[in-house]
DNA sequence: GAATAGCACTCTGTAGTTTGGACTGCTAAG
DNA sequence: CTTAGCAGTCCAAACTACAGAGTGCTATTC
């Protein structure tokens, strides 16, 4: 057994491996190096702490393990964690009774994208005591759907543009002058009829069957063809963002200046930019840990994030951002039981054949 | 000239105000303690340091200032920031560089309320180095102006209403039976016209002329007047902070726990609850320092908020967050001009006659 | 050869002490 | 009223001493 394991130097043993998830879990909990002793005593260990201690060594040398400095504990490296999270780590699952009550909450709000992703923002960082994070679904190439003109007032004009992914646009326009309501519901079918099922470029070159565009309608094809091609640019303009206090408990944030880069992250978008196309092109869970994402802002914390919707048309992507010592299984069990929970949603909503091409 | 001051025991003499606000600008500026030599330099005052002692004596036993300990330099206590705000302080109006470099800015977005609010907290967050905060306009008695009925699919009505405060707001439905896009659009033509500038209330008791409401259409009556009333609890469901990182960056901030007391608030719509009724009920800036607030954890920093909106329709608040020695003048100077801004790009686009009840 | 007991050594964090400096308040003189 | 001078207070930074935790190594046991 133990010779097995030996044959392939970079395996490790069973007892090695024991050992790296000790001090993973203990620092998970302490957020202090671990020593032998702990070790020994926190998994019921049957061996010496000299024993222990040797196999620190070794684990250290793979680069699992790091000491801030000599005659201190280990503490784990960001390649250690990795190994963690995919080969040691104990699986958890919401419990049934959390679940329960999850969906519980969902069934007392109104069908209500934007609440659906407050909610789950909540639920997510209260879960996980981490800071959470949620952008709306988005498509990658969205068909037209449906349109109104509204008239405010003499020289204002609601567009409301409903597309096939299931969002809702709206904007407000000028007419050159001013035009009364029954006009505008006219242009509002012809424009309808005309731009069904209709990709953002198709717009934009759609011509009347006869005759030209009124000058109005001309405005509202181009806004229109503006607005789906901005949604289509794989850029949510906003997300949520709920929990941030948790963080600043954490004793690796309170030295301030790591959770100001945090902060600064979040505030800039450029998770969005960095981020969300990786999540959103992968299927399942990602699980970023510290310098394995490309921006150094993120270097002291880990993210575990998954993307969401109605597969196939609109992604979006959630999840939770913590120190890199988050506790992994609890995080990816309530990230995993998010997404699936707002990916029945939006399916039983957004998910009717009539919404298909 | 110096009896005449001294006639009232609670007027301060010119020395003494002079004083005072050397304290106020130094203490603002580095963040310790001033004592009577760096007044004595700061002001280019002509007297001995002892003098300028026996001043602060009294300005403490009256007030203004407090001492961390003996045989430190004195620091601004709430009653003297209040005094300095009102009676010392350089009012500063923004340069006419930076107005027009603003206006530009606002220039360059459409007609959107959301992009208008976010520009709006990052110029604020940026010109005054501090976390910036501002909910959307809401009314007090809003009338309704116009809805439209969408059919998504077979299970699924989209609502869009719009209110006469010029908000708008949309909601899904679930029809019990399948309704084509036609008769929507008689249900919504119908109501239209009977609902037309009615308040909450009276939408809830609307019949029509004659016969009953269609199933349908009793679930929208239903959803509108409780989107309606809703809208009238005075509370926004969400405002926009940018900026946070900028407090991170004061040294008062830096221990974490008053800066967790910040973020918990935000997040938990304290503010709105608490200060904004206060903001809005009032007119013209409102100054809020330490602990004049009513909830201790406000009690580490200062607010300057302004209502803005379409008055006597929809009212908002804007403004900063920074620590008790933020740079009022140009708070304020910033937080006036912005909401100024507001009120006219909202007076040109809801200001209308067409609007009024 | 693997496991272990024992021991010397290293490093950190904390508590106690010292010292320099920045202020103040007071007093007496201008 | 103003000011120079001075004694006294308090803090913050620097230094020292020390206990505790943990390691690596070596000699020994199984």
């Amino acid at each position: 057994m133990t010779e097995l394991n030996q044959v392939d130097n970079n395996a490790l043993s069973a007892r090695q491996r024991e050992i790296l998830k000790i001090v993973i879990e203990a620092y998970t909990e302490a957020a202090v190096p671990v020593g032998s002793n702990t070790i020994r005593h926190y998994g019921h260990l049957d061996v010496s702490t000299a024993t222990i201690r040797n196999e620190l060594v070794v684990l250290e040398e793979l680069g699992y393990l790091t000491q801030p400095h000599t005659s201190a504990g280990r503490v784990p490296s960001v390649k250690g964690y990795r190994y963690f999270v995919e080969c040691l780590m104990d699986q958890i699952e919401l419990p049934l009774a959390e679940q329960r009550m999850i969906r519980h909450q969902f069934h007392q709000l109104q069908l209500n994208l934007d609440q659906w992703m407050r909610l789950t923002a909540a639920i997510l960082a209260h879960n996980t005591q981490a800071a959470s994070v949620i952008t709306p679904p988005y498509g990658k190439l969205i068909r037209f759907r449906h349109l109104e003109l509204i008239s405010i007032n003499d020289n204002l004009v609601l567009l409301v543009a409903v597309l096939q992914d299931g969002s809702i646009h709206q904007e407000m326009l000028i007419p050159a002058e001013p035009l009364v309501q029954e006009l505008l519901s006219q242009y509002a079918n012809r424009l309808n009829v005309l731009l069904a099922g209709k990709t953002a470029g198709d717009v934009r070159v759609t011509t009347p069957d006869e005759g030209t565009w009124e000058p109005f309608e001309s405005t509202v094809v181009q806004c229109l063809a503006d607005l789906m091609s901005t949604s289509e640019a794989n850029r949510p303009t906003s997300f949520y963002t709920e929990g941030l206090e948790n963080m600043l408990l954490e004793p690796e944030f309170t030295a301030s200046e790591k959770f100001r880069q945090v902060i600064l992250m979040l505030q800039q978008h450029s998770l969005l930019e960095l981020i969300l196309p990786r999540v959103v092109d992968a299927n399942g869970i990602q699980i970023i840990i510290g310098n394995e994402s490309d921006t150094t802002q993120l270097d002291d914390v880990s993210l575990v994030l998954s993307p969401y919707g109605v597969h196939g048309r609109a992604l979006g992507m959630l999840g939770v951002i913590g120190p890199m010592r988050m506790a992994y299984g609890r995080a990816i069990g309530t990230v995993r039981y998010m997404a699936q929970l707002l990916n029945s949603l939006l399916n039983d909503v957004y998910g009717g054949e009539s919404l298909a091409p």
